[in-house]
DNA sequence: TTAAAATTTTTGCAAAAGTCAAAAGAACTT
DNA sequence: AAGTTCTTTTGACTTTTGCAAAAATTTTAA
């Protein structure tokens, strides 16, 4: 991914809790987080549900505007001051014109799919200990860079549950 | 995608509770649903968890074992006397030979991509009522073709639970 | 360094969903 | 069409999880 992300200057640093994005804007860019953290979630009914984190090193992305080019329902807060590289969709399309690198982006692609199939058997999984026991072991990093109560609702748990799981 | 299928004249009939792939297997082809019912489901700790449904004219594939050409985790099995035909990994190949075949590869992908996020938004929502009534609205079909029970499970709420929410 | 503020953990309580068993209803099979 | 099997519904009961408030801990800031 270094390709892409040297075509850009641009940096942005955003505070703990600000916003790089809120629900209803079109936003086409990607972005690479040079440190901090943030995490993506929805809305639902005044509920956030978080649907994934980004820390260092990580590319980060309101995916569903980003391929329809429509209004996102995605929100992009800071959990504490982050520092990212933009890369506009200009710079993907135009890096996309060459035949390998399509390749590479269907390669991206099918590993997008397939991680979300794990997450899906991650939010399938009955109990509460095994989903936490499931990304503790795909994504040990997680419980280093982000907040339990963040997790707790990664998980679909309350902080209490997660709380009461970590003893047990 | 009827170009695809088009290419194949093989054709398989599962009787009900059959199995179509069952966990271990790798699974390269993609099958195109002429008639009858299939669910697709993991195997969590002795739970099964059901990851999709297909039905008529829809196109089922052990996507992980396809994209990876490792064994895969997944089961298929009919919900009733099920007919498919069965398109090839090497028909698919051929297929995106040519080079606007797999920009509309690529189309998939995201669509795909796309579909997976609606369905980890499903999961997420927290009340067992907007699960169902998130689903209903997106695929009302769903609930013509495949027995309530399943149809639970795919919305991670008991039979019971959800025989209730239909009342009220 | 200490006080204030914010966050995390804990506790009891209430509400929601799950389990079990049995009955009613559908759907297949022969 | 009758019988068998499978699915849905219902009610009683149990378990789990979330909620709200309090206690403990950590962080922040003066």
């Amino acid at each position: 991914m270094n390709e892409i992300i040297d075509l850009s200057d641009k940096t942005i640093t955003i505070d703990r809790n600000e916003y790089l994005k809120v629900k209803g804007s079109i936003d086409r860019n990607v972005y690479y987080i040079i440190s901090g953290s943030l995490r993506i979630f929805v809305l639902d009914e005044y509920e956030e549900q978080i649907i994934r984190f980004g820390y260092k090193d990580n590319i980060i992305v309101a995916l569903d505007s980003f391929l329809t080019g429509k209004p996102s329902e995605l929100y992009i807060q800071a959990i504490k001051r982050t520092v990212i590289k933009v890369v506009s969709k200009q710079q993907i399309d135009h890096f996309l014109l060459s035949e390998t690198n399509r390749n590479w982006w269907i390669k991206i692609l099918e590993n997008l799919v397939l991680q979300q199939m794990e997450r899906e058997i991650d939010l399938l999984t009955n109990s509460p200990k095994e989903r936490y026991q499931r990304v503790l072991k795909r994504s040990p990093q997680l419980f280093q860079e982000i907040p339990n109560r963040h997790i707790a609702n990664y998980l679909r748990m309350s902080a209490e549950t997660l709380s009461r799981l970590k003893k047990s």
